[in-house]
DNA sequence: CTTGCACATGCAACCAGTTGCAGCTACTAT
DNA sequence: ATAGTAGCTGCAACTGGTTGCATGTGCAAG
């Protein structure tokens, strides 16, 4: 199956139309490979077609993220970043210092969700999850200097 | 030391300037035990104060944020909620379904940052953490209703 | 006490993102 | 194939939050 059906396979199961318009943007963000704001999704959608409207792309963002599609993260940015779910979940680690961002792989925060589980009854979603601090050569800078 | 002088000590510091509306910002948020929105500081500050501008309340809750007096947290809701950071720190479970946020003790993520700072060198500021999922309530009639 | 200056404030213009609404379109049932 | 309907789109108005700038103010040095 190509991944425009299983978009539109998604999005039917969910009660929701396939338009032309959707497809677009669902297509851009998961073919960004990495993160993409909303702004960048709107540059690109307007550059192919554009009489699509803003409002029309934060409307499908946000629907999609709540389909679980897509993650929508603050990466300590102004706007939000966007990110295709695929199978290899991932989360961040954001450095306030340097602002680089690096992946982390799922497994970390497996533990936690566990822990919640069992014994709170709390059912964490940690689909999409930013954790700011300071990367291992900000800190190394940081110590130099002092 | 009361709290007023402890927030003045920490604006200075940080070479910032202590001003009636700075105090008045912050002591809002101090006081008001749980998180509080942006609006909310708004609201209660103009209705002693009414000159007092809402981009003075939204620089100085901004600043006060990136000195560490509170933290800044989206909980889901479209505006973000402020929290005065005191010593009991702790994090908060916000449930999709029905929208209550728990609190979360801070030891659910202190193995979580111990891993990071031993594996990969980075060190992780959890001052503040929002994790999405479901509660044990709804999860209970989730299951009943299928 | 006075002076200087960096920081803070209020104002007003601005902008990204949201919402209400009327028309349109994908999907479903017949 | 057709009609009905629920959901989507574009438009325009709106709103919460941000930014630039001129003025005001806290604070430290003299």
């Amino acid at each position: 199956m190509s991944c425009e059906n299983e978009t539109a396979v998604a999005l039917r199961d969910a009660g929701q139309k396939v338009t032309p318009q959707r497809m677009a943007i669902l297509s851009a963000v998961r073919h960004a490979g990495e993160h993409v704001t909303a702004t960048r999704v709107i540059e690109q959608i307007q550059a192919a077609q554009p009489y699509v409207d803003p409002s029309t792309i934060y409307r499908t963002l946000s629907s999609a993220r709540e389909l679980g599609l897509v993650s929508e993260t603050d990466m300590g940015t102004r706007d939000a970043e966007f990110e295709w779910i695929g199978k290899d979940r991932h989360h961040h680690l954001i450095c306030k210092s340097c602002g680089t961002a690096m992946s982390l792989d799922n497994r970390y925060l497996d533990g936690l969700a566990t822990q919640l589980i069992e014994e709170l009854d709390f059912e964490a979603d940690l689909g999409h999850f930013a954790i700011f601090g300071t990367c291992a050569k900000c800190r190394t800078q940081n110590r130099e200097e002092n």
